[in-house]
DNA sequence: TATTGTTATACTCTATAACTATA
DNA sequence: TATAGTTATAGAGTATAACAATA
């Protein structure tokens, strides 16, 4: 275990870690606030999907995704249809405009981050990518019941051959 | 420069992390969030200073840091002493409750911390400190205009011998 | 006139609970 | 009865702008 100091340190390197992710927000289009911007990254990087998968990979309530996901459809950002083997699910697609919207987002981020990175090698980002996803897990594995898929950067199958656990993250219903 | 993906990735780690600190937010007392328990902390840890080195350290607003201050305050966890020589200006100190109050929070992020992270190795955690400071800074340097302290982990001066780079944080006015 | 800090207002994100519609 | 999602409400955190007191 761990020394109590270095508990302490990482519990203010979280606080502060918050401005980093503020600096970031203030880069997106008002329109594309960052739950939208999250809800658009997610659906393209992992394809099609219902809520429920997406709350789980947002790790945020049902009710928060079902707000996010309001938003950026009413934008035409997404396409909601009804799942023809359960109609209470609704599976989510990235439309074109969305996908554009996606890419304009990366645009922002790749050249702000560029900026900010400019002395960090690949592979110092590729480690705190890494460690950052480590953390993730470290929590989610912890606590509240139900396991999870890892979130190691790279593990995401790309949208053209998307393979979920389950297709479209649509879990087996309980016996 | 890092690939576009690289930083795709890191704009998704960093969004990720907030479920991360959430997590952190619910193991503490409900009279005292999250905004609270960073003034007193940081309080402790550099001792006495004013509301603008304060906002500067949690690097939001001073408005912010102003309402944190004043909850505090109220709960007796901190004085606010008008500055003798800038009775604009107010010298915050963290009373003994207040240090009890921290050790409380400490005693929990420890605790929970150490279940979280059982499998992390002290250097491990070291790294990761390591890297969210430099993160931070990064971000600093790069966009406002001011100049800041690094936020590299074991860099503060221990209360006991509190030493900022002006006394109480107090800057010199402009000439 | 400029600066320190406070307060009023508005916005984003989040969770809990009540509700609907399906299963 | 149980589950997927929606909506209403409440709370934390933040920023901007108008303001007070002091320099």
């Amino acid at each position: 275990m761990a020394a109590r100091h270095q508990y302490e340190e990482l519990g203010r390197q979280l606080t502060a870690i918050g401005a980093v992710k503020r600096g970031l927000a203030r880069i997106l289009p008002p329109e594309c606030p960052m739950g939208s911007a999250a809800v658009l990254s997610l659906l393209k990087h992992h394809g099609p999907m219902r809520m429920s998968r997406l709350a789980e990979l947002l790790d945020v309530d049902i009710s928060v995704t079902s707000r996010h996901v309001a938003h950026v459809a009413e934008h035409g950002w997404i396409d909601r249809s009804a799942d023809p083997v359960d109609r209470r699910s609704r599976i989510l697609t990235i439309t074109d405009s969305g996908r554009a919207k996606v890419t304009e987002l990366s645009e922002r981020y790749v050249h702000a981050l560029a900026g900010y990175l400019a002395d960090w090698s690949d592979d110092e980002i590729d480690q705190l990518n890494t460690q950052l996803a480590r953390l993730r897990d470290s929590f989610d594995g912890a606590r509240p019941g139900s396991p999870r898929a890892p979130h190691t950067p790279g593990t995401a199958a790309p949208e053209t051959s998307a393979h979920e656990t389950t297709p479209h993250g649509i879990t087996t219903p309980p016996p």
